[in-house]
RNA sequence: GGGCGCAUAGCUCAGCGGUAGAGCACCUGCCUUACAAGCAGGCGGUCGCUGGUUCGAUCCCGGCUGCGCCCACCA
């Protein structure tokens, strides 16, 4: 067979007529890739009913550039249980996704082509990206329509590389059943469930701080947060009393925010500051009054146990300024820098002037200029400490999140709804966690959540909010009075499409209509998930034959965002769990167990995958525990590509000696029937495993059996399987055959290609197709696996006394005398036979000496025979 | 500050109430017609520390230490 011909998995096999003479795993993911998908290996068919489906809700990949280790790590972990489950009778729904939506598109695309957007910017049905982009190039501004368009190149290019991965990786998903979270499918499901989020009272819009990233000039979600230290100095700045009793010291790490400040706050108990409540004092360079109150979460032990209010300097601030019904006196504008006109409530001139010297400067520059000021007037007592604060930043963002008042969507998510958080809490222990313990971190999140979530972001490249507002007759948006489109026209652009009841030519203008400008979070398409991939409202057949899905696989760095999001929207629409299981696959980390980041760590999937081969680089994937993790070594793969090499060469082998098919019912020796006793063993365990998504344990124990088989029973029996006829003959023939068969399609999940090449061989049709091995297949287990171990005590004396002797294997022994209790003794001598021959031996003998209580121990007292 | 996980041979990890296991690495050998990308044999561990329960603890319970992660209102 040629290299590239495409083999027939069709009916008509069962001799081995085609088992090479040197079998190599090059070459074989090229042909079994091409030969699964030209017969649709992997194809779902939807014709089944809910019970007979296994469905998987994979998580869709970012589309940010590249996957690495960890990805290929995970998705194999989902693709074992995915092909057990298919061996198992279950038709497996395993569709894929990108997730091109986002921020992480937008970034990778302004890098790359050099591109900036900007909404006010033209639309260029001409426009070709600079050729060069990269860091260093500056950024060219474009419309939001070139923009969205270089955003889908790019997606499209890095959805081809990612198929290919995942195609040589050996995913068995259906490749005809893929989706993005860009593509219409998603964004009319985004939008009808927020449409109904919001009928329902479960989205709402408000006007509210929130956090703010400048970089990207976006309102961000709680659970993009990432709590990173960040260098800064404790500032000891005076305010003055206005009854001129003398100084109030406060510390603040942010001077640049005195120009916001509202009001100093201490606990109500503090004895220092308690009769300075109800009075006012004036802030330092602006002399702006606020008043002294009182709050408990003031903390008497930090700083000088007085603080400054800002609106906002902080998470704190908002809830002072809630709680205390202070006013708004906001001086970060969004993009970072301090307003560049004077605020009214700086009125005095000198306080004017002090102002001006801030605007347009960004916090780092105002932070300087507002020291020196400081220090101008006296009021900076000593000089800035060095300090470690922690900030919040967006996960992605370099510069730390501003709090900044702005219109928002949000949906409720039990962060301020103690009965919805309790029915989250429920939810979560409704959900079966693989492992256990991942449940308390969904527990921790759901229960620390102080907001609800805000879905709405001001960037350009994803699900626009289907909404639209009257303009009144000033041109201002009436946002409590929203425009909705009808479900049936989903999905719509609002900036494209015009609503009901309105010509387009009033778009924009006074009296007519405008279009929500904002996009939905990624996480607000992504939580739908298990809803798009179903067909839900789009295909009501698929969705009860697939909903609820059984098996969520994801990453424990996502259960705050993905896991949770998509219980909260599936409670919304159906009332339950979106699927049964969740199964949490641990990270792959650097050797310093330091997490592995994306952009660094340097190992190339691909590089890994043609170095040792996908079903090298699986096998080490499966070795990694379901939620552990892992620490990246390459040395490892080797030894998953030895594996695949040596099933290959032992499969070889054993269809040399016996090509039958598998018959338990001739397998009448004593040391056959105990092997596949053991087998049974193994054949349960791994099962137990697997149901228990433990595909670890289930490699393992077919992998320690694999390998005793080969060392020792195929060595003890080869020469009686070579042997020609005789009922001796035929056991040992049929039990290397029900062996093979039976750990072929045990290791099919785990070495998809060496598996698929071998059944090639001899049987008909793909293993992935064929069934589990179950124990009734294997016949009489009434064998006693414990022969198994004498004999190989037998073996393992006589290849000592050889290797001491540094002679060959082959190096034939005088006599050997087995010595041991008596059942101990008739364990090992029902193969007596077949260890002479392996062993070379002329004269075996054996003694029972009952007195030696070493219970099944067994004593070999080897003579070489001379050597000449 | 709260929580979760981990701690067993040089490395990666199983085991989990009854005298310590695997693979890799290392050492010594062997070209044994399935495999030298192989095979055989060997060296190597007071199972993090410390109390307790038990006839007996690596395994159960308490405390401690170290590492990793999650969460937390960042003055």
């Amino acid at each position: 067979m040629s290299s590239d011909a495409v083999p027939d998995l069709g009916p008509g096999a069962g001799t081995n007529a085609r088992v090479p003479d040197k079998p190599a795993l090059d070459g074989l993911e090229e042909r079994w890739g091409r030969a699964w998908e030209e017969q649709g290996t992997y194809r779902f068919d939807r014709s089944r009913t809910r019970e007979e489906i296994f469905s998987i809700d994979t998580p869709p990949p970012t589309v940010s550039g590249t996957l690495h280790v960890g990805s290929v790590f995970s998705f194999t972990h989902t693709d074992l249980v995915a092909r057990y489950q298919r061996m198992r009778g279950r038709e497996v729904f395993y569709p894929m996704g990108w997730d091109d939506n986002g921020l992480a598109t937008e970034r990778q695309v302004q890098y790359t082509y050099g591109v900036r957007c900007d909404p006010a910017a033209a639309y260029d049905p001409d426009f070709t990206p600079p050729a060069a982009g990269g860091r260093s190039a500056r950024a060219v501004a474009i419309s939001r329509r070139n923009f969205i368009e270089l955003c889908e190149r790019w997606t499209q290019d890095t959805e081809v590389a990612f198929e290919a991965l995942w195609r040589r990786v050996g995913l068995s998903v259906d490749w005809t059943q893929t989706y993005t979270t860009v593509g219409p499918a998603a964004i009319a499901a985004s939008q009808r469930a927020f449409l109904r989020n919001l009928a329902r009272g479960e989205a709402y819009q408000a006007e509210a701080p929130s956090l703010w990233d400048v970089t990207f000039q976006t309102a961000v979600a709680q659970a993009e947060l990432e709590a990173r230290d960040y260098p800064g100095h404790f500032y000891r700045v005076a305010f003055e009393r206005s009854d001129a009793g003398g100084p109030v010291h406060i510390e603040t790490t942010r001077p640049e925010l005195i120009p916001a400040c509202v009001a100093l706050v201490a606990h109500p108990d503090d004895e220092r500051y308690r009769p300075l409540f109800g009075s006012t004092v004036r802030t330092p360079v602006f002399g702006v009054e606020v008043p002294v109150l009182a709050h408990h979460l003031a903390e008497p032990d930090k700083g000088s146990g007085i603080a400054m209010i800002c609106t906002f300097g902080d998470l704190t601030d908002v809830i002072w300024w809630r709680e205390l019904a202070l006013p708004i006196r906001s001086v970060i504008a969004r993009d970072g820098r301090l307003l560049p006109d004077t605020p009214p409530w700086i009125a005095d001139g000198p306080g004017e002037a002090a102002y001006r010297e801030l605007a347009g400067r960004t916090t780092s520059s105002a932070r300087e200029q507002m020291t020196a000021a400081l220090r101008a007037v006296g009021a900076l007592e000593g000089e800035p400490v060095p300090t470690q604060r922690r900030a919040n930043f967006h996960e992605k963002g370099e510069k730390p999140l501003e709090v900044v008042t702005s219109r928002q969507w949000y949906i409720r998510n039990g962060g301020r709804d103690d009965a919805l958080r309790a029915r989250f809490l429920e939810l979560g222990r409704e959900l079966v966690w693989v492992p256990e313990h991942m449940r308390q971190r969904y527990d921790t999140w759901v229960g620390g959540l102080t907001s609800d979530w805000l879905i709405s972001r001001q960037r350009f490249f994803g699900v626009p909010f289907p909404v639209w507002y009257p303009l009144d007759p000033d041109g201002a948006p009436v946002h409590d009075r929203p425009l909705l489109p009808a479900e049936a026209d989903l999905p719509i652009d609002p900036s494209s499409h015009v609503p009901a009841g309105y010509a387009p030519e009033q778009r924009d203008l006074p009296g007519g209509f405008t279009a929500d400008p904002d996009i939905m979070d990624t996480w607000a398409t992504s939580s739908l998930t298990p809803l798009i991939v179903t067909g839900w409202e789009r295909d009501p057949d698929l969705h009860a034959r697939t909903f609820p899905m059984d098996l969520r696989p994801q990453g424990h760095d996502i259960v705050r965002t993905w896991l949770f999001s998509t219980i909260v929207r599936a409670h919304f629409e159906t009332g339950g769990l979106p699927w049964t299981h969740a199964a949490i696959s641990g990270m792959v980390a650097n050797p310093d167990r330091k997490k592995m980041s994306k952009s660094k760590g340097g190992v190339d999937p691909l590089e890994m995958l043609d170095r040792y081969g996908a079903d090298a680089v699986r096998w080490r994937a499966a070795a990694a525990r379901p939620g552990v993790d892992s620490p990246f070594d390459e040395g490892q793969m080797k030894i998953g590509r030895r594996l695949a090499i040596k099933v290959l060469n032992a499969s070889k082998f054993v269809l040399g000696l016996a090509a039958a098919d598998p018959d338990p019912a001739r397998v009448s020796e004593p040391v056959d029937r105990a092997t596949l006793a053991m087998l049974a063993r193994v054949v349960a365990e791994a099962t137990d495993a697997f149901e228990a998504y433990d595909y670890s344990r289930a490699l393992e124990v077919t992998e320690r059996f694999f390998w005793t088989f080969c060392d020792d029973y195929l060595e003890l029996v080869k020469e009686r399987a070579y042997a020609d006829g005789g009922a001796a003959t035929d056991s040992a023939r049929a039990t290397l055959a029900v062996v093979l068969h039976t750990v072929l399609r045990l290791f099919a999940p785990f070495l998809p290609y060496a598996t698929e090449e071998v059944w090639s061989w001899w049987r008909s049709g793909s293993i992935h197709r064929s069934t589990w091995p179950t124990l009734d297949e294997l016949g009489d287990l009434s064998g006693e696996p414990a022969v198994l171990d004498a004999v190989s005590q037998v073996l393992t004396q006589v290849r000592r006394a050889k290797s001491e002797a540094k002679v060959s294997m082959r190096t034939e022994v005088s006599s050997a005398a087995v010595r041991g209790e008596q059942r101990a003794v008739d364990l090992a001598r029902a193969a007596a036979a077949d260890l002479a021959s392996a062993g070379k031996v002329a004269e075996l003998t054996w003694a029972i000496d009952d007195s030696t209580g070493d219970g099944l121990v067994l004593d070999v007292a080897v003579v070489l025979a001379p050597t000449g």
